[in-house]
DNA sequence: AGAAATGCGTGTGTATACATAATTGACAAG
DNA sequence: CTTGTCAATTATGTATACACACGCATTTCT
């Protein structure tokens, strides 16, 4: 970023992406948007290859700008990172938190869990939806914040960001995704929040390995979440060794 | 990255910094570099901010870019994200290595030990210092290349290039770092040997978290030799809990 | 004489003009 | 009807000109 107005191109951008306005995919013009942030081309160029840094992006010589979109492999790439990462810092978190790091994570605890229940006595929960990831958001950035380590803070967002604008639209076969019921949720909700008392306790006992463990359990129920109603639902399924015969598709 | 131009200038310019030419710290001026380029100012921009996003260069608005630099405690934060990193893709190579990946993480190490006898018998280690340099990434390569996740390779690589562009001069105590005895270095030698091969059994046993452990553990050994010489030279002291008095500061 | 203010030079940020590569459409051939 | 080629359009990449901010030195005022 630099003077005012690759800044205002910068950030009129980003939030049209994370606000949903451009979805990934979206071919990004540097003619039109400049005259739309009313700026010429060049601040937009710059802005665009910063969103590309950012991973919100990607830029390909001469076929212009669009917002990311990822294949399944990338997808689960970035999950891997993302799991690694959390899990780390959870263990940091754990070793490194104060007491008022604590009381953060126990009040986003405290707030999701109050606000679960009043979704379990709402007839559904797409209304809430919005508080619950913020509640959610919330939770993940306090241990991030108690772990003290600013750039590994940082890269978290980022992938957190970038999985918000791309999860939606991963290459999926036939959307086949159904809306699930009440009870579903209802249930999914329990098992979130349990993790979350889970990790929030290990951080509280200043149990590094425990916190990581239940921070990559965590991680990975999201990530089997999101990625159950794709292609080849399965996860983390290990690699068998590859014969002679398919190492040859492989390269 | 675009198209010829701004290849060129991106190539140009980062070759320099990894070989050394531009120390950190360095200014990196437009005009100077688009000149000596031969191309203009634009692309050199792009490829500047290109870089930034590397984290090789940092950019401030209106007083210019300049070879990054780091502060301690940056420095420190990289290095922890590396240990996390490195240690995750070790447990990752343990299980998504092929027979392919192994031969070629087994032939890494031996060459490291033919080359370790041979600096043994030599008379300083100084000589060999690149040979040694190169042997012990194309180890390091070997494992994350071995974990099959592109994006996390491509991460950690990232780091290893910042290390080298940024160890040099991070800022440190009235220099006092001296040069090490051939008894020292050679003993230190054969310890990251030994770590190496503890890696490499854990990763061929298949064995995610002994794999996970030994990684870790060799990155803290390294990230403490680095930062040994330096200001404050512990790490991975366990953070206290701050008092209220002290927390005052920790805005 | 010391400190503050001001003018100048250098370099960045921005806008715009030009060249070039890619996409789209039409048209013709199989 | 499909396919392949060609041209026109459109958007990108690059170069350059202009404006402004920052640093520095000289000047000026107290």
């Amino acid at each position: 970023m630099q003077t005012v107005n690759s800044d205002r191109a910068y950030d009129f951008i980003r939030r049209r992406i994370l606000d949903g306005d451009y979805p990934a995919g979206t071919a990004l013009m540097t003619e039109q948007l400049s005259s739309e942030i009313g700026v010429s081309r060049t601040p937009v160029r710059d802005a665009l290859r910063q969103l590309e840094s950012d991973g919100l992006v990607s830029i390909r010589p001469r076929l212009g700008a669009s917002v990311k979109t990822m294949d399944l492999k990338e997808f689960r790439e970035m999950c891997e990172l993302r799991l690694a990462l959390e899990g780390h810092a959870a263990a940091l978190a754990a070793l490194n938190r104060n007491a008022a790091d604590l009381r953060e994570i126990q009040f986003a605890l405290e707030a999701m869990r109050s606000l679960n229940e009043r979704i379990l006595a709402a007839k559904q929960e797409d209304p809430w939806r919005r508080d619950l990831i913020r509640e959610d958001v919330r939770f993940h950035i306090a241990i991030i914040t108690a772990a003290k380590n600013d750039l590994i803070k940082s890269e978290i967002l980022r992938l957190h960001l970038i999985n918000r604008v791309v999860a939606e639209k991963i290459e999926r076969n036939p959307d086949k995704r159904r809306v699930p019921s009440k009870a579903e949720t209802d249930a999914r909700r329990r098992v979130v929040f349990a993790s979350h008392r889970e990790i929030c306790q290990a951080i509280a006992a200043a149990d590094g390995p425990a916190a990581k463990g239940a921070m990559e359990r965590h991680i990975q129920d999201i990530i089997d979440q999101s990625l159950r109603p794709m292609s080849g639902g399965q996860s983390r399924q290990p690699t068998r060794e590859l014969s002679a015969d398919e190492l040859v598709y492989s390269a």
